[in-house]
DNA sequence: TGTTGACTTAAACCATGGTTTAAGTCGTAT
DNA sequence: ATACGACTTAAACCATGGTTTAAGTCAACA
């Protein structure tokens, strides 16, 4: 297996060492290996693992979230029901909040037309 | 004009009182009258600029975005060719946040699939 | 051998976006 | 008159999600 160093993995997820260290110690990236020297060796699983984290992150999930969500991959097979729901939960929830979005981004389309309009007049008006 | 109070804003809004007074401290609520005693008195159009902060927050401007977009409404006409290079920057940001949510879902639907075949075959194996 | 450069840690620090508290002021109903 | 509920303020407090700093360890190369 080909192992990874920090600044490596930082390199691929395109994240600060300093916020995969944190992520370490919050708990979000369980059983990362050390060589003799103390350094964080990242397998090809653990970058699978943080790659999740950064997938969860990007829609939101709460650090809180994560870490039980690992936590559950860690203890095995018997958590993969209550994986499950949560991921559903959280795809729910990850619609609602692009739901809630894509609406409010319809009161902001209303101000680009009505300025567009009004600089449209201002234009006529100097005609 | 028919004013309201700061409870009924917040009813109105589904904010909390204190964040509307948050919101004001911040400078988001500009030219908020008040009555002789010192109470806030929402106008129609403040509800309606209220609204646009809720509709700016909802797709996630910062305090100080939306402080610089009141800003700008309150100088005038003269500043609506920012506002719309604002509201258009805005809406590009906006899309591409929920591109990269929309784009994360599918990270999560895989592990969704997959965990409901890992289901499925355990059931298998108990039959 | 010594000096880089990449790594380590714990702890302090920071920004953001509120929420809560404490103390006080009104207007109104009893 | 007074007591209640709605309002006010400034300041303290809080959670979240990191980032930065300081001090140290180690491997490898000149």
């Amino acid at each position: 297996m080909k192992y990874c160093s920090i600044s490596e993995a930082a390199a691929k997820l395109n994240l600060p060492e300093s916020t995969i260290r944190y992520y370490e110690k919050k708990g979000l990236l369980p059983l990362i290996e050390r060589d003799e020297a103390g350094r964080r060796l990242f397998s090809e699983d653990q970058i699978a693992l943080l790659e999740t984290v950064v997938c969860l992150k990007n829609t939101h999930m709460p650090i809180s979230g994560i870490k039980q969500y690992m936590d559950w991959v860690v203890e095995g097979d018997d958590t993969i029901e209550l994986r499950l729901a949560m991921m559903k939960n959280h795809k729910r929830a990850v619609l609602a909040e692009i739901s809630l979005m894509t609406e409010s981004l319809k009161g902001i389309d209303v101000k680009i037309t009505r300025y567009i309009n009004q600089k449209n007049k201002e234009e006529e008006g100097l005609i």
